[in-house]
RNA sequence: GCGCCCGUAGCUCAGUUGGAUAGAGCGUCUGCCUUCUAAGCAGAGGGUCGGGAGUUCGACUCUCCCCGGGCGCGCCA
């Protein structure tokens, strides 16, 4: 509900200055640093004072005085030296929040039920009423897409939760999203441990088949790819060797090496998709690189690449005889290029630059001298797919004992399977992806606009973060050994390659038996499905939100200290706000307390209607109530977090949303005991004001895959 | 060498397009459980926002220079 407020300011305070004045600007809303201030304000007159050439103040009081009445402000007034302060009709804020996504705006004046700007849909899970939606959006996100050749760590779980998360809001506003999981079941990571099996362990195909059979599969190979990196650094060349005729069976999808490779792959990506199902997070497709290479997908881009000129067959230089991608990245960049070729016209002219990179070295080789395509090749051929833009489509099977309640899918060469639907085609793509990647997927997005797909290239999302390292501590707990150096760094950088990392399922596992011990604790006995599915909650949401709670670009230095805590800004101290709200829920309604639960509110009539409204403006503007203000003002600010997590692509946004609405909570919750209050209206107020609370909290917390519990 | 990112309290981090007195959590210290669960609350202490110049009515935020740290730049993926 704020953030419908805050645009009708918007709109109003643009429209009123654009009348008054003539000017055209933008309006910067901002909220006041203390709720005295108001609830919204505007530093706009301060721009304005320099297109008029008068005191900002003066054009302040102007605007106050004369600007209309605008939806829910009660009032707006001058402050400091010219800022704009907004105040809200705080009884109709309430009423608005519980009523929010109805459309109807409670108490409205001369205009009765006049529609405010609707909020989207609310993430229902399933598409409870679409009929009367405009067309949704139709965007991919392709998440975690892990190498199968060894468990997950933890790496790869902040990209599967930033995903996961992404997704969620994405469909919470209105926006129609196609999970999947890129697997590069072809690669010479999996190469590697199929090499590791026949070479260094010498097992057979039927050996390796009988263990992939095992629930810790992924924990072997990730001991043995280990080994292999190993092995192969022994002996560059025989690695070398053993690579290319592993590389080019798996490739083919001929041999006992590709049948190896598959058993493998096909193996680990299962255990991968439990090890993601343990944290609510699901999959709608699966892309496989085999499909991309035997369906040609790189064979149709390639042509387009050539026909287009965005790509051209160097004749001599250092790239020979490679198909390469001149690198012309938009204006912005052009200037780097100048300044390369300025450095290269000075070595050419024999003046002394011995290290500056010539124009070649910008180009990006997408095809090599003996006529294979580089991976940033088949990622752009795989990029077109998404966006419908190949010419070309997988083709789709059930993928088997899939975790989770919906269908899952894999690309196959096979026919169809009955009831594939559709995939790709989409609006716009996320790729989430570490940010050491960028470059990669920069040329990706250059290749679409070479090809004429300029808005496809702005809308091939690189939804980029920093990597997980670890804390030379944590390295060090789990019998890591450290050089010198890397025990001074800050932070130790996890390696699939060497084996060094925490592994995700132990990860959860540990967080797991943390969070059970503590339930037993509190509650000796709570047993069975109950005590399972609160450690569950718990655990879950203590991971997620530590993973969820910092920027993007923020390096996570991973302390076990720092995940398993449940204290202060954390997933448990969320879940638990939510808990006490619900154990007042239980005893009210024990008590017999009228709107003792959350579905009796939204039809209520009593908080509601018109007559309802003096006494609990009353309360809200009452002298020792700023808390309550704040904590409803807090409530009614999801649709604000949500917006800023959506355009600036940061899930922290409500990660910090959930985590001080809760603080509202524990502090309103500390200062006002609502089951003893005496005054029947002022109680029945509190009560509905914290299922409100309740209700915007799980929401958020649902938005972030957090579930919440009963007890804890 | 070129490019990108980071540097904010003892520690870990927020600070949304430039806006009012720079915030939170953890840790430290002091209080608060016979009343809706103390995984909580209240209070105290803690800052040259890496340094310097500039733009602006106004800079943690924008520009330039410098210092310190990380990453990327391959006919690997």
């Amino acid at each position: 509900m704020y953030q419908t407020l805050l645009q009708g300011l918007k709109g109003a305070l643009a429209e009123h200055i654009r009348e008054k004045y003539g000017v055209e600007l933008n309006v910067v809303l901002e909220r006041p640093p203390k709720l005295e201030m108001g609830e919204a304000a505007s530093p706009v007159c301060f721009e304005l004072a320099k297109r008029l050439k008068r005191a900002p103040r003066h054009i302040a009081q102007e605007i106050a005085a004369s600007l209309p009445r605008i939806e829910g402000i009660a009032r707006v007034e001058v402050a400091g030296g010219g800022y704009l302060n907004a105040f809200f009709d705080r009884a109709a804020f309430f009423a608005a929040t519980v009523a929010e996504g109805s459309g109807e705006w409670p108490f409205a004046e001369g205009a009765q039920g006049k529609r405010v700007a609707p909020r989207q849909e609310p993430g229902q899970p399933s598409g409870a009423k679409e009929e009367k939606k405009e067309k949704k959006k139709k965007v991919i996100v392709e998440h975690t897409s892990i190498n199968p050749n060894k468990a997950a760590h933890i790496g790869h779980l902040r990209n599967a939760v930033l995903g996961d998360t992404m997704v969620r809001l994405l469909r919470y506003t209105n926006h129609d999203v196609a999970v999947q999981n890129y697997i590069d079941n072809t690669g010479v990571q999996v190469a590697d441990v199929v090499i590791a099996f026949q070479q260094m362990e010498k097992k057979s195909l039927a050996e390796v088949k009988a263990l992939a059979a095992q629930p810790n599969f992924d924990y072997l190979c990730w001991d043995l790819y280990a080994k292999a990196t190993q092995f192969f650094e022994e002996d560059k060349v025989r690695a070398g060797k053993l690579r290319g005729e592993t590389l080019k069976s798996i490739e083919e999808g001929r041999g006992e090496a590709a049948e190896m490779g598959a058993v493998i792959a096909d193996a680990i990506v299962s255990l991968h998709l439990r090890t993601m199902a343990r944290l609510d997070i699901f999959y709608e497709l699966l892309a496989r690189e085999s499909e991309i290479l035997h369906l040609h997908f790189w064979d149709a881009a390639f042509e387009k690449l050539k026909a287009s000129g965005a790509i051209r067959l160097e004749a001599s230089g250092k790239n020979a005889g490679c198909w390469v991608m001149p690198w012309r990245k938009e204006a912005n960049e052009v200037k780097d290029v100048k300044e390369v070729k300025e450095k290269s016209a000075a070595a050419a002219a024999g003046e002394a630059s011995t290290s500056g990179r010539t124009e070649e070295d910008l180009d990006k080789i997408i095809v090599r001298s003996n006529g294979t395509v580089t991976y940033v090749g088949k990622d752009i051929a795989y990029q077109l797919w998404k966006f419908g833009l190949l010419g070309k489509d997988f083709h789709y099977r059930r993928w088997p004992n899939a975790p989770g309640a919906e269908q899952l899918w894999a690309t196959t060469t096979e026919p169809n399977e009955p009831g594939a639907p559709q995939f790709g085609g989409a609006e716009a793509v996320y790729n989430v992806i570490d940010t050491r990647q960028a470059y990669l997927q920069d040329v990706v997005a250059e290749g679409l606009r070479a090809l004429g797909h300029a808005k496809e290239a702005e809308n091939s999302i690189h939804f980029d973060y920093e990597i997980v390292a670890l804390t030379p501590r944590c390295a060090a707990e789990m019998g890591y050994e450290l050089s010198p150096e890397d025990a001074k760094r800050p932070y130790v950088e996890v390696s699939g390659r060497k084996g060094f990392g925490v592994k995700a399922d132990d990860l959860i596992t540990r967080m797991l038996k943390a969070a059970e011990k503590r339930v037993r604790q509190k509650h000796p006995t709570m047993a069975g499905a109950e005590l399972q599915a609160t450690a569950n909650a718990l655990a879950v949401g203590a991971l997620r939100f530590f993973l969820l709670k910092v920027t993007r670009n923020t390096i996570i230095a991973f302390d076990f200290d720092d995940a398993l805590s449940a204290e202060g800004e954390t997933g448990p101290y969320c879940q638990y706000a939510i808990v006490r709200i619900r154990g007042i829920r239980r005893k009210g309604h024990d008590r017999g307390l009228e709107k003792a639960s959350s579905t009796e509110l939204k039809s209520d009539a009593n908080l509601l209607a018109p007559e309802s409204r003096a006494a609990i403006q009353e309360i809200l503007a009452g002298a020792g109530n700023e808390d309550i203000w704040d904590l409803l003002l807090h409530a009614g600010s999801l649709d604000y977090a949500v917006d800023a997590a959506i355009g600036a692509q940061e899930p922290a946004f409500v990660t910090k949303y959930a985590f001080q609405l809760a603080q509202a909570f524990n502090n309103f919750y500390h200062k006002h005991h609502i089951l003893s209050e005496a005054d029947a209206q002022k109680r029945a107020f509190l009560l509905g004001l914290t299922e409100l609370v309740e209700k915007q909290l799980v929401q958020a917390l649902v938005l972030l895959g957090i579930q919440a519990a009963e007890k804890m």
